[in-house]
DNA sequence: TATTTATTCAAGAAATCTATTGAATAATTG
DNA sequence: CAATTATTCAATAGATTTCTTGAATAAATA
């Protein structure tokens, strides 16, 4: 094989696999598979997209070996083809946050109208637990902290957390956790909860930037 | 801001950074920068394009934060952003690498054509380097040793190389490495040396990978 | 076996990306 | 100051991507 041959291929091999990324809809699906599988529909619906659509650019990702399907009965559960392409995607995904001002100017206008700017990383999280000084809430949907859960946190998902606002344990500050940077879940509480008063602070990351570390999680 | 639209501008905006990567010439481009910085008609000559598309493809990476410019008389230099930009192209590169058939089957044929296959990985080598066991070869151009070498390694450029050959230091494995896995500099050394009856293979990774992990170097 | 259901496929219009060409720009040299 | 040089810009044609619509498929159920 020809060097320029070789560059050639192995180029356009790699650029064929970042298109299969770039494109905000299956990007949203990758972080949402990272939770775990999901039918076509499920991800349709997450997205706000047609089931069409949607199974169009699965065949994109499956082309690209990002995502795997099998089927059981009447449904296709895609997942993640491996931890590598959740690294991947971590990657790049992190670029964009520590350097494209545009997607920090929106983080940040974000947050701020939640009042929750101030987050706390996997790094600070573990040292409050080491001091037993923090009450860790999972306020993802019950179905996914049955999936997988940062050990010793408590779920509490979003449409039920305001049945709980009235006792809510004192003493501790409370950090909640979602599906990652992007997950709005752990900003609506952090608002919610802070309108009572309660010292709360969102983690900046969510559970599978914690699993990808090996950090304790319990099913 | 609304949910949808805090999703939507987010998640587009992670599209737009990793479509400005996703071309194979453009990746090329990065693969190059990695060295340090280039003109336009330097990029251009190494890629075999056009200035103008050249040009343009630059534009692309700079509208993206990838790459920056600074200028000097006629000059436009151009070089990565940040170690970040290279830390996110490595994670694609290598979820490429050990994810898609394809690429495995590009460069086995092409390494096994020039008897390359059996690589050295970066652990390895510092394995034999404290053993005091390996004689390191940088087979890059003058220039690019110059700015910046593992340390303790011999620059000895691929077009130079037939010249040396004669008289090869014997006892130690020579292990050789160029700009990175897609390098193809490092194999056509293998190729020679190894037709001499030198023991020789190459370094998987190159010099980047080598300085982003903090390893020693010289200048 | 006919019907229902979840998903995929196919075709087409609109938008975007790419390489080429030649002109425009801006710094340096004669 | 005119000429040269490196780079960018603008326009364009061809290729690719995207979303929509409606039909096709294939597994489960009546």
């Amino acid at each position: 094989m020809e060097k320029h041959e070789f560059k050639s291929r192995i180029y356009s091999e790699l650029a064929a696999l970042t298109k299969a990324m770039s494109n905000p809809f299956r990007l949203q699906i990758i972080d949402l598979l990272a939770q775990g599988s999901r039918t076509v529909e499920e991800i349709a619906d997450q997205l706000s997209i047609s089931i069409a659509n949607t199974s169009q650019h699965l065949q994109v990702l499956k082309g690209a070996s990002l995502v795997a399907v099998y089927k059981q009965g009447h449904y296709a559960h895609y997942r993640l083809a491996s931890d590598e392409v959740l690294a991947s995607w971590h990657g790049l995904r992190d670029l964009g946050i520590n350097r494209m001002a545009e997607i920090d100017r929106t983080l940040r206008e974000f947050r701020e109208e939640r009042e929750s700017f101030d987050s706390v990383s996997i790094n600070e999280l573990l040292d409050k637990i080491q001091q037993d000084n923090v009450l860790i809430v999972d306020v993802r949907p019950e179905k996914e902290f049955n999936a997988g859960h940062i050990s010793g946190a408590r779920s509490i998902p979003i449409d039920q957390l305001a049945q709980h606002l009235a006792d809510w344990p004192q003493g501790k500050e409370t950090i909640v956790y979602c599906r990652g940077p992007f997950c709005v879940f752990a900003d609506e509480a952090v608002q919610m909860l802070s309108q009572k008063g309660i010292p709360v602070r969102r983690l900046e990351e969510g559970f599978p930037e914690w699993k990808i570390r090996h950090l304790p999680i319990s099913i």
